[in-house]
DNA sequence: TGACGTAATGTCATATGTGACATAACGTGA
DNA sequence: TCACGTTATGTCACATATGACATTACGTCA
């Protein structure tokens, strides 16, 4: 996690504590919140590697630029769902999106 | 898939082929849809290796078992983060997730 | 056959997610 | 400084998912 990003998570009512800190959320409500943390900052990672804009990505989802940065942010309004489109969407497959989601890879890069 | 879900998908609109055979999906739905699958037989498999019934996975989700069902079935009605919310009650861990969504592993057990 | 536990399916009021829009904030090159 | 492209944040009307409930279907034991 990138600091910073937790500050907005708390603001938005969430309370991530990156691994087990700042525990509030039960074991499977936090699993199901790094979950779908891993997962939008594999879309972030891999919208900026194919150096594509936000708006550009939203286009491809029927989106918008905003939800994208909501997704993006792991704004807790975003389902799983949408995160999921915009990963096939930038040419994930379901192996890719198993990684994202397996604990214990490189953070970033 | 177990024959027979199939046409209950179809019937509710989705029209799934297994890999890439009755193909009307886009690589992008039919990967997410191959996802939700995945992810809905591994909610009945750790359900019944666990011996327990939909109403109590239901309970534990405070849910019904009627939702518990439609996540087994794969309803379209259902969302990811139910079905992931399903998972991690059942004690998966985000690993687990991971291996469910992964391709190429054994089918069943 | 019936009775029982379980799973499937349909419906509905309400809760939550959605795209779209406006606007602000950021970065950076002139 | 301004302008431009991008990203962030807030809001809202509409769409979709939700739990709950009723009902049906299944399996199995007597």
């Amino acid at each position: 996690m990138k600091k910073g990003k937790r500050a907005r998570l708390e603001a938005h009512g969430w309370r991530v504590g990156n691994a087990a800190d700042f525990l509030e959320l039960s074991a499977e409500e936090s699993a199901l919140v790094e979950t779908k943390l891993a997962l939008s900052e594999s879309v972030r990672e891999r919208r900026s590697k194919q150096g594509l804009s936000q708006a550009e990505l939203a286009k491809r989802l029927k989106s918008s630029q905003s939800r994208v940065a909501k997704i993006e942010a792991a704004d807790p309004s975003v389902s799983t769902d949408l995160v999921l489109r915009a990963l096939f969407a930038l040419g994930a497959t379901r192996n890719d999106v198993a990684s994202a989601i397996r604990k214990g890879r490189p953070v970033a890069a």
